[in-house]
Order: structure tokens, then sequence, then C-alpha cells
RNA sequence: GGGGCGGUAGCUCAAUUGGUUAGAGUACCGGACUGUCGAUCCGGUGGUUGCGGGUUCGAGUCCCGUCCGCCUCGCCA
């Protein structure tokens, strides 16, 4: 090694040993005669002193060091004087007085610098991002997502699971997200997809014998990214065999109690709480409900068919809902215009037609241009229902089931978190359970998985298969993190028939099925233990355990909304032979045939 | 694909109703300074206001297009 010891390392205790330190020049400070420089590494940051004791030669050549500049240093430690101890360094009670300095690459001034208050913008981050990962912040979470996935393969190193990989070139299969397609050079034509996820293959393995599997794998989605979402991603995947889903709960609620003690020092009461997809539309109206705070989603619509007000009566009477919140204490802190904002929110971006809303007054009387078209009584009841007291705000949905699903869910999203009504800082854990098994797709009217197509309904909706797939529930489970989905698994179907059946369902006829998923069906008669799984996303783990609020920040190498690495600048374009290798043309813009563009 | 926010000095930002030579802090360069730690003090360099059109006597500011970044809806079994 070039250096004795980090950064981080000396303390007092060191008083009066020789050291060699290296680094990145942090900050200096040149008093002319003196010269201080802070040199830091992942470790910490130490002080250097470059004192006219220690001759001239040194001093001058001290002097045209800048932030940046990576170093090496050989110097005694010492105790600083009286004074100027800084509380703010670990390694403050000490400094490095200098003997010895070697430039070991001088670095000229950077678009940014590790140490600089204003965060630079995103785009120059992700370009230079070695910059950026220099930061104190990005290292220290990379050093806890390094530690939480080591804690990770302790506890399943403990528990007798045995890690194992997956292919990365596999097969397309078309359902689901849109896949990453690599082109064979052998087969001219045909393509390999980069996994989704391990899922099949982790099946397989349960057929194989090795009922307790778990890997850290890495995933890719072709699809649009947001702040909580990346093209390639890494997941930790679980399979066990012989188990049902009390017992893969189970075993995450131990998983998610170590790591909130470790990272946390939180004792995490288990088992953790449970609430079923039906109830969670209901109080939530979403199926990863933030937990961390209340007003919940209250049903109107028994109210609302009375009501002169049309927009609630007629979508109380024509099967729609009429729901609603209380934002308590909220009336003053949202104005007329502060409304109007909420209400562009609701219908633009979920599709409801409106927001109503009143005010709570003295005497608990409602307030609100609609008010006029209720009843006194029926006004009363609504604010019983309401549990409405003086000063809170009450805002309603009435609309298609759905729609006041996904609006009610945007608007206690936002209001939780402009109203501050929970602890940044806390974390709060619950399982989803008891989704249904599949979706009603509305374009082609088909029923759709809701998880994935190889998840077994609960055994008693068995024959729901038959007269009610709306109404079967799967033995499905998804774990949610303060409103972020941490992960999901299921039981899979473990007999041939019954896979048979739900690929029907989903329109996948005998044929098809066959030549898509003719291994899975094989494997599965060649006796197929019970089996099931689930998968937690690393990259929100660390987002979640680290109190960051994206992805990005979870990760070294993230790419930009538009799926491209600035640093790298992929994807790119390669030569013309290589694609001559592998048989492929690139259409010209105007030849794509895609909608709104005709030749 | 839709909606929204943003892009001004290396960086972070400001710039009144469209109106003088586009400013500040920081970084950088030069100078001063022996105990600082966001060092301090003095001086200086630094601008295709993302890009391309347009409106106007005049555009950082208004309009159209486009590129990039972020948030979001759709999408994500």
């Amino acid at each position: 090694m070039l250096r004795t010891h980090t950064c981080g390392q000396l303390r007092g205790t060191d008083r009066g040993r020789e050291v060699t330190v290296c680094g990145w020049v942090d900050s200096y400070r040149d008093h002319g005669g003196t010269l201080f420089v802070d040199l830091r590494d992942r470790y910490g940051k130490t002080q250097l002193v470059f004192a006219p004791e220690a001759g001239q030669d040194l001093l001058q050549q001290a002097r045209p060091l800048r932030s940046e500049d990576v170093i090496t240093v050989t110097g005694v430690v010492a105790l600083r004087p009286e004074g100027t101890v800084n509380p703010k360094l670990e390694t403050g009670e000490i400094e490095v007085r200098a003997r010895r300095l070697e430039v070991l690459n001088k670095c000229p001034s950077p678009p940014f610098t590790p140490g600089q208050a204003d965060l630079p913008g995103e785009d120059l981050r992700l370009k230079y991002r070695y910059l950026d990962l220099r930061r104190a912040a990005m290292q220290r979470t990379l050093m806890l997502r390094s530690e939480l996935v080591f804690a990770i393969r302790q506890h399943f190193a403990e528990l007798d699971f045995i890690d194992v990989e997956t292919p990365i070139l596999g097969r397309s299969t078309p359902e689901g997200a849109r896949d990453y397609l690599v082109p064979s050079r052998v087969h001219r034509g045909a393509f390999y997809a980069l996994p989704q996820s391990p899922q099949l293959y982790k099946q397989i393995l349960m057929m194989a014998g090795y009922d307790r599997y778990v890997q850290i794998a890495r995933c890719f989605r072709d699809e649009d990214l947001r702040a909580d979402r990346q093209p390639e991603f890494t997941q930790l995947d679980v399979e066990m065999s012989f188990v049902d889903a009390e017992d893969i709960i189970q075993l995450i609620d131990g998983l998610m109690a170590r790591l909130a003690k470790k990272f946390q020092g939180v004792d995490l009461p288990l088992p953790l709480p449970r609430m079923t997809y039906d109830e969670a539309m209901r109080r939530f109206g979403h199926d990863a409900p933030d937990l961390r705070f209340g007003m919940e989603l209250i049903d109107c619509t028994d109210l609302a068919k009375e009501v002169d007000f049309r927009v609630f009566r007629e979508a109380a009477q024509q099967g729609g809902f009429v729901r609603g919140m209380n934002a308590k204490a909220a009336a003053s802190r949202y104005s007329r215009k502060l409304i109007d904002e909420l209400t562009d929110f609701v219908t633009h971006d979920f599709g409801a037609k409106g927001l109503a809303w009143f005010k709570v007054e003295e005497g608990c009387q409602l307030a609100s241009p609609i008010a006029k078209n209720f009843s006194e009584s029926q006004l009363k009841n609504l604010a019983l229902r309401m549990d409405a007291e003086p000063g809170d705000l009450l805002l309603f949905v009435a609309d298609k089931w759905e729609v006041t699903c996904k609006a009610l869910y945007g608007l206690r999203k936002r209001l939780g978190a402009e109203l501050e009504l929970y602890d940044p800082q806390a974390m709060h854990f619950s399982w989803i359970v008891e989704f249904p098994m599949f979706d009603r797709d509305a374009e082609s009217q088909r029923w759709v998985a809701m998880h994935h197509p190889f998840t077994a309904p609960r055994e008693k909706d068995f024959p729901l298969l038959q007269t009610d797939p709306g109404a079967a529930r799967a033995q499905a489970y998804d774990l949610v993190i303060n409103g972020y989905e941490a992960g999901g698994g299921t039981i899979r179907i473990h007999n041939q028939a019954v896979q048979q059946q739900v690929f029907g369902l989903l329109g996948l006829d005998e044929a098809t099925a066959r030549e898509r998923f003719g291994f899975l069906l094989d494997a599965l008669s060649f006796g197929a233990p019970p089996h099931g799984g689930i998968a937690l996303g690393i990259d929100r783990l660390v987002m979640l355990f680290g109190g960051l609020d994206n992805i990005r920040d979870a990760m070294a190498f993230p790419k930009t909304q538009r799926a491209a690495d600035l640093m790298t600048e992929a994807p790119g374009s390669v030569d013309e032979t290589q694609l001559r290798d592998l048989g492929i043309r690139v259409l010209r813009e105007q030849d794509r045939p895609i909608q709104g563009r005709s030749p």
C-alpha cells in the first residue's frame, strides 16, 4: 500500500507516529506562512499542515495544490494546538504535519467539487459520476447498500439457502413488461431477452430439488422510468419448496426485523401488519398505501344518492361512488387558489371530473360553493360521516370506483406530504395480501394476470376459475414500505392441469402455451413440489433505508428518464459491420411503421 | 405518447411591464497574510441567456419548433 492509514483513521492516540496518507484535496487554506489541506478519501478527512518549520521547499511545493488533486503525504501525527480542535471532523483532534509531499495526479478545476454546498444539476452529476460519487452522501449510500446486501446474504446463508445464478440471456415472453432484446449472431433473426426477473428459472430450480433458493439478481424492463423505477435494477430473489404464503411472509418479516435493527436501531414488532387488497383499495385507494399516516378514504355514496347536487347524485345512482377524505385542520391552509390547483391535479392526472370540497366552520357548518345543493340535514350527515370538526377541509371525488381510487390516492399522497402528516425518517412496513388473480383489460376485454400467470389461487377459490375468475383471489403478498411496493411474491401453481387452465383463461391456447412455456409444463409434470417465493427491490430498500427520495441516488450508475447513461453515452450507435454480423438494418425514421407517421 | 417544471458565467442562482453595458456568491487567475477549517482582505478573467426560427424600434423575458434534465399520467404480468 502507498499509505499507512486512511483519512478517517487517525486519532489523538496516534500522536507522534510517522504516517503516510493518500487522498484527494478536499479544500486548502493558504495563510501565506502556513498552509492547511483537508485530505479526503472514503473513510473521512484529515487535516494536513504545511508549516514553515518543515522548510520553504515543501511549502512552495504545496502552494499550487488545488481541489481534487490526488496526493500522498508523509508526516507526523500531532495533537492540534489548544482551541483549534475541529469537532466536526472525526479526526478533528489531530493533524498531520507534512514532511514530504508527492502529487500523484494533478486535477484541473473540475466542473463541480464533491465538497461544494450547492448540489449541482443532476445531468452534471450523472455526466461526471466519478466526481459525484466522491461526495460523502453518495459514499454513505453505496456503503449502506453494500452492508445491506451483506446482511441479506447472511440472513439467507444462516437459513440454509443456496445461491444459484440464472441466465441473463433468456427467451422473450410477450406477457408483462417490454423486453430488452439481444440479437443472436448465430441464429440470424432470433433474439434473446434480458430477464425481467428470474421467475421461471427459480421455479425450475424448485422442481430440481433446490428447495431454498436465493439470488441477488439483475433484472431489466424496457418501460418508462419514474423516480422509483430504473430500466435495470436489482432484486433479492427467493424461492422455497413445501411452503405456504405464511412461511414466505414470516421469512421476510424476519429479514425486515434484522435490517431495521441493524440499520435503524429499531425493534420491529412482528408479525408485520397485514391488510387485504380489497381493504387497501377501500381505505386508501391503492394496493401500496403509505400507512405512516391516516386520512383514510370515506365512502359517502349512500348519502350522495339523496342530494340535489347532480354530480354526486348521478354518480351514486349510476353505479359510481362518492368518496372523500378529511384533511384535518387544513381548511385555513388551502385557499381557493390552492384548492383549484388540487382540482387540476385530480382532473388532469387521474381523470377525475372535478373535486368537491367543504370547509368546516364553527358548529360544524359546511361551507362550500356547492353547499346550497344540500339540505341542512344532508350537510349534517355528511359532516358526521366525515368526522368533521371546525377547521377541517373535506374533499370528495364522485366517479367510477377506479377513478375515485386513483384520484383520492394521489390526493392523499400529496396532502400527506404537504401537510407533513408523517415523520419522514419513520419507516412503516406492512403486507398487502389476497390480490385478485386477474384484472380485466379494458381494450381487449380479456383477463390478464394481476401478478404473473404462474400465481396460484387460494384453494377455496379454485372453483371460481370456472365460474367467476374476477372474484378469485391469489395466494399473493406484497411488502409495502412507506407507500412503496418494496417486494411481492406468490405461491405458484405446481399442477400442470391448473397451470393450463390459467393459461386458457389468459387467452393462451394450448398450442401457444406449449410453444412458449412447454418446458414449464413438462417440468410441472415431472414431479413439481408445491413452491412459492418473493422478490424484493434492492434499490428501493436502499432508497428507503437511506432516506433517499429517488432510486438513482441508491445506485452507482443510474440512467436518466430517457434510459441513457450520460457518462458513457449509452445507448450508442454501432459499426455497420456489427449490424451486418447480426443481420440487422436500422430503418430510416420516416419508414418506421408507427402510428401518426404514414409515409 | 400526454401534462407540468426547469435550462442565464466552470458551479449555484438573480435580472421589475419587453427597455441602459445581463448581476451576485462561489470556483479560477494575480497579490497580501503563521492556526485555519465555508479562512480572511485587495484586484482580475470569465456570457452563442440550451439550440433554430418568429414577433418587435428593442427579446434572457413574448410566440412556434427542437434538444436535454426532472416530476407525473399512460406503461411497469
